[in-house]
DNA sequence: GACATTATCATTGTCGACAATAACTATGTC
DNA sequence: GACATAGTTATTGTCGACAATGATAATGTC
């Protein structure tokens, strides 16, 4: 595996969160800094300084003498992610239903147009895409980068959850639903109230939670060698 | 300077986020890792892992090839992560007030006590620890922890800073009108609805994002070298 | 055989040194 | 004198080595 960017540890960090976020990585995991670095060719000094990066963004935990975990999120964690997760992401489309003008609008369309088209093609791939874009820019949007932030990192923990990766695979994943709840979002956006707002993304995230919580219930915990 | 507690980076994290929290390290100040870590008798490896740790809590900021600098916020800075704590606050508020114990009460009535008796004695440094415990508890009794951890961080941000750190030294503080305003937050917790909860804290943030941004106008930008 | 104790090993924590980069200074040119 | 350029210095980035710690295995005792 060869890397050329920036600084060393950005260029391990984008690697190591790739690994995560695909699952060579697994939640609970522990990482070992010589065997990762020498894999990467690099020392364990800026592969280190990657690690904290990681942390930052909640990925890994880091425990003095323990090392570095994959983070491992208990059913209590997804949900306490999950109401701040809707209680900002509420608030964002407050906001931009509120000041959106047309560029945003447009934004708001044509990412909801590129989730459609996902959707009508059935490609898990491209719809895992959008539908990042497609919050992304509602993040963006709202016009609070310290918001865009904190969201960006919430929502970040979620995707190294293969539960939640893997979702879209389970054979029945629900293409239509998720293009029409998509379109209600938009629509509740451009033409609805705050309370529309509060109530339709209420029940949308609500589902969501829902089908999240029935599936961590279904998977065994991978040898959670994290509580130590 | 002697530290002695957990790992050398926890130390030198602590003492760090003591010297940015009590102004001796500025806002925007570049920290040059030699100096400082020679100053506490450490090697760089540790003092650098400590930045990072700082990084997480948003108490400073590192760029390849640039240094760390504590954090320097603008005023809209200030406007953002007002507005996210009051979002977030009052989320805990409401959940506070629907799920609270004869035990969450108690605690939450002991807080307030203690920061009237606080104001009662006119005495400032009892006051600001009284307000952070008095708010560090609605954090935790909401029950979330992420929520009491992202609350925390947003909170921390501001009190690196002079204009906030020092309010209460700029001799026309109102005591009385802090303890009136949180004694309204604690009966609204304890006797109100979600609706005046909302109305009650928005009233009580607003007045003081409006005595902080006018701090913020009248304090000249200490020589910023932030953006380069 | 089960348990406590010690020794061994794997891994993280810390260090000092050197390389790479950016900021600064001095020099030359017009 | 102002500007561009080259050289110098200050600071960060990366490395390998050793120390400290915690986990594991081996040993001894009952």
């Amino acid at each position: 595996m060869q890397i050329e960017k920036e600084v060393l540890r950005d260029k391990i960090g984008d690697v190591l969160r790739g690994w995560i976020l695909d699952g060579k990585l697994k939640p609970g995991e522990r990482i070992v800094e010589l065997t990762l670095a020498r894999e990467l060719n690099v020392s364990r000094a800026p592969f280190r300084e990657a690690l904290w990066g990681l942390a930052r963004q909640g990925l890994v935990e880091i425990r003095a003498h323990h090392g570095a975990h994959v983070t491992q999120l208990s059913e209590q964690d997804i949900r306490e992610i999950f109401e701040i997760r809707e209680l900002l992401e509420i608030h964002a489309a407050k906001k931009i239903r509120a000041t959106a003008d047309a560029g945003a609008k447009a934004a708001l369309r044509q990412a909801l147009a590129e989730l459609e088209d996902a959707c009508r093609r059935r490609d898990i791939k491209l719809f895992s895409a959008a539908d990042l874009r497609f919050h992304k820019t509602l993040w963006e949007l709202a016009g609070n980068r310290h918001l865009q932030h904190i969201l960006n990192d919430v929502s970040t923990r979620f995707f190294g959850y293969e539960l939640i990766r893997d979702l879209p695979h389970s054979g029945k994943f629900r293409f239509d639903v998720m293009a029409e709840e998509h379109r209600r979002m938009v629509k509740l956006i451009l033409e609805g109230s705050d309370r529309g707002i509060e109530a339709g993304f209420r029940k949308i995230f609500a589902g969501f939670l829902d089908y999240v919580l029935v599936r961590f219930a279904e998977t065994p915990p991978p040898a959670r060698r994290a509580a130590e």
